[in-house]
DNA sequence: CTAGAAACTAGTCAATGTCTACTTTAAGTA
DNA sequence: TACTTAAAGTAGACATTGACTAGTTTCTAG
């Protein structure tokens, strides 16, 4: 699909890199044939960082899927997941949360909300395993969301390495489930 | 100064929105004359970026010493700035953080290391105050940069609102404070 | 089989980044 | 003061791109 050169052309050259025609040249068509399916760059933005967030949050129940059922084993494997995105797909994860002069789109909004909603389920395993309390779950959420993508972000501006960041999330996981509850 | 033109720009009307040729006529210059400063579009860029960090740095000391010393007073102030940065200046923050495909220039990462060793230094006091041991202060510190900037990016992609960043500001820094010293 | 929608073509336009050769301005030195 | 040299700016050109339009082909569902 056009999706699939976009995400490739993001991948290996970046986005300054992703242009409407080059992307109409190697699928062989026109330079007007995209329009069809995007009326806009940024349409064509949105679609992939609607994407994104969807196989980010995939990803994210897969590597929770595959892993020892304790608390520990899962938000390990769910920060995990997130930051291994991150370092496959810099470029994209950037378009994820870029800051746009208008918010995001809805189907973004809507994406981003289903991700939002992944980290919400496994973060409510913690309830179950007796982490922390159910009314926490909302706060929690949004700082586990906070810290993913602020180890994401400074892998993806090449700020620290790989191995860096795997520390980095031992800390910040380490931290999670070693304080307490309450505000 | 031509800088502050463009940072003006990046500002209120976002990156795409930032033109040499725009700014060469806002100047009252021929459309060349930019060229003179700065080599290429990038390296505008890079030197906005380079100068956010600069401010950010400070901002992030005038923050701190404008609050009684104790330690959580001071590692609150400090994330309320970052953040706080990041609700005033959402596209150069996103620019300093940009995924590029050959790692930030030399002068960016500069730049960049000079925000962190602000950092340090925050979290420095939190040894002094007892608050951990001082082994620590490079782990704390990156954990530290994640979290504030994760915040700040769920800001600047409206992700969550303002008033939200500040209670997860709160739990943040709670979170922080409460939990105690050790790997 | 056909009507309508979707996908694509081809041409055009304005804007932009980049490059070049040339001129103007400024500053510092012999 | 006069001269040299570097910096800043001018003007023109070019390729690329996003965007728009009108017309054509292709597909599909009734």
């Amino acid at each position: 699909m056009l999706l699939d050169q976009a995400e490739a052309v993001l991948r290996e050259r970046g986005i300054d890199a992703l242009s409407l025609r080059e992307l109409a040249r190697e699928a062989g068509v026109s330079h007007g044939a995209p329009r069809s399916h995007f009326v806009d760059r940024s349409a064509l933005l949105d679609a992939l960082a609607e994407r994104g967030f969807i196989r980010l949050a995939d990803e994210m129940r897969e590597a929770v899927s595959r892993v020892p059922g304790d608390f520990a084993h899962v938000i390990r494997a769910a920060a995990s997941a997130y930051v291994s995105f991150a370092v496959r797909e810099p470029a994209l994860l950037d378009l994820m949360f870029a800051a746009k002069v208008d918010g995001p789109s809805e189907a973004v909004r809507n994406a981003a909300q289903r991700l939002f909603d992944t980290m919400t389920d496994i973060m409510s395993a913690g309830v179950q395993a007796g982490a922390y309390e159910a009314g926490e779950v909302g706060r929690l959420t949004l700082l586990l969301a906070a810290t993913v993508q602020g180890i994401s972000a400074l892998v993806t501006s090449r700020r620290i390495t790989t191995p860096q960041s795997e520390a980095l999330i031992d800390d910040a996981v380490t931290r999670f489930l070693r304080s307490p509850a309450g505000a």
